[in-house]
DNA sequence: CGGCGAGTTGATCATAGTCAAGATCTGTGG
DNA sequence: CCACAGATCTTGACTATGATCAACTCGCCG
């Protein structure tokens, strides 16, 4: 899918747009050129795409350039539990790079575009890179600082906490990749998504969001959520402002 | 706190009761001698003892080797959140190794028996023993996998049905490592830890397995699990009986 | 204009929470 | 060995949060 002589060029332009936000590692040249041998290749999706699905093992392992995603499972009955959201920077597939299935979906909620990895190579990153295998164990550390933040939202908070909660992270999430503003971003996740992930209904999740309006805080409509009171939100949230900490990209 | 001469014996012992497990994959003598020298020591826990606490930044990083745990994040107000339950063979502190600090805390429900690495020699493990380093997100990739099933049944399943998981779920991973039998366990956690992990009030959980006894599929009783009827309580979990995985051990 | 996906709102219902009291178990000291 | 205290478990009565059902609006696109 690539030739060898054309890396150097290309090498700079790996994750191009992302490399440049600041909340990026940088990696050393001879990283970025293991990485090049890695790719397989870009891929640009459509809305409402699978990326991964619960149960199969995908020959490849993503990482996001652009767009956003939910992971999720549902139950044979149809429940689904949104586990989290997928932004910019945020690797896809370590589950079947290292056991033999993914335990999630992953679905392109807006159209995406994706660096791809091929899942047979994943191991000689680990002999050949070992800071790059450090930082996959970095990523998947992260993944399960925001499975158990997830976790006590949807077990122990009200609705209302759940709900300021989770727009604060994403909120921010999205802010260090420079896909929302300090008081406004673009909702790429419907209301049902929303509810999916706080393991409320819809109905619900909208009345509670009805709540944060009359409350002057926040509001979300026509697939935009404007922040009026962000004080308030971080309050009922029960979260500091953090500045964005510095990840590697994998 | 040990001798380098003395290592031949001691790669033997490494873990000992444990590498003895089926469900274990065996690792080279090179990876034996170096988590030989990785290792710092041992150590002993009362029940009770914290392990690592959220907001800490613990300088050692552990593997289970005899003993039960809970990982568990608390609320402002004291609410609190089991995370995951923590069994013989589990890694604890993987946060702490690449991540400034621990999100979440770990607590002894049992007398304890730890194998005890020094966070600052982590990344060395990456450098020379890259197995071990992928084994390291083959660990953090199944904890995620752990995760999000936990978080689907918080979410979206009915307190009968949580507890059907939970509690088929842990039986099996405690007999994969020994600590039970086909129908029978006994029980590390109190009714309020499990509570805790499920979302659900003491009163309601224990209502709850009420009903569990009632229709004869199992019982807990003084600190011990008695499952009469396997096949039901599968059958509401929504679980299929898996057979263990084979799975490396840090 | 019509249809569909998404969002909004009200009415009613049910699951699970809270409060309270008592039973049982466990470990400790006399 | 017994008595006691604290932790854990059990059960009932009442409450509240959030689910379900239903109808309607809005914006968008063909």
């Amino acid at each position: 899918m690539r030739k060898n002589g054309t890396s150097r060029i290309r090498v700079t332009c790996h994750a191009c747009p992302l490399r440049l936000k600041p909340c990026f590692e940088r990696l050393e040249d001879a990283e970025l050129d293991f990485l090049e041998q890695f790719k397989t290749g870009e891929l640009f999706l459509e809305r409402d795409s699978q990326i991964v699905s619960e149960g199969t093992s995908s020959p490849h392992l993503f990482t996001v350039l652009e767009g956003a995603a939910v992971r999720y499972k549902t139950l044979e009955d149809g429940r689904r539990q949104v586990i989290g959201f997928v932004l910019p920077g945020d690797f896809v597939g370590l589950q079947s790079a290292v056991m033999e299935e993914m335990h999630h979906s992953v679905a392109a909620m807006t159209a995406m575009h994706l660096c791809v990895f091929n899942r047979n190579d994943f191991y000689q990153l680990y002999r050949e890179q070992p800071k790059l295998g450090y930082n996959i164990s970095w990523l998947a550390a992260r993944e399960e600082h925001f499975l158990g933040d997830h976790l006590i939202t949807v077990g122990r908070r009200s609705a209302l906490e759940r709900l300021a909660f989770a727009i604060c992270r994403l909120h921010q999430r999205a802010r260090d990749v420079g896909m929302a503003t300090e008081r406004t971003m673009d909702m790429p996740f419907t209301q049902q998504d929303m509810a999916d992930a706080l393991g409320l209904s819809l109905v619900h999740t909208n009345k509670t969001l009805g709540r944060l309006r009359t409350m002057q805080v926040m509001s979300w409509h026509a697939r935009r959520i404007e922040i009026h009171d962000r004080g308030k939100l971080l309050e009922i949230a029960n979260l500091e402002p953090e500045p964005p900490t510095l990840r590697p990209l994998i």
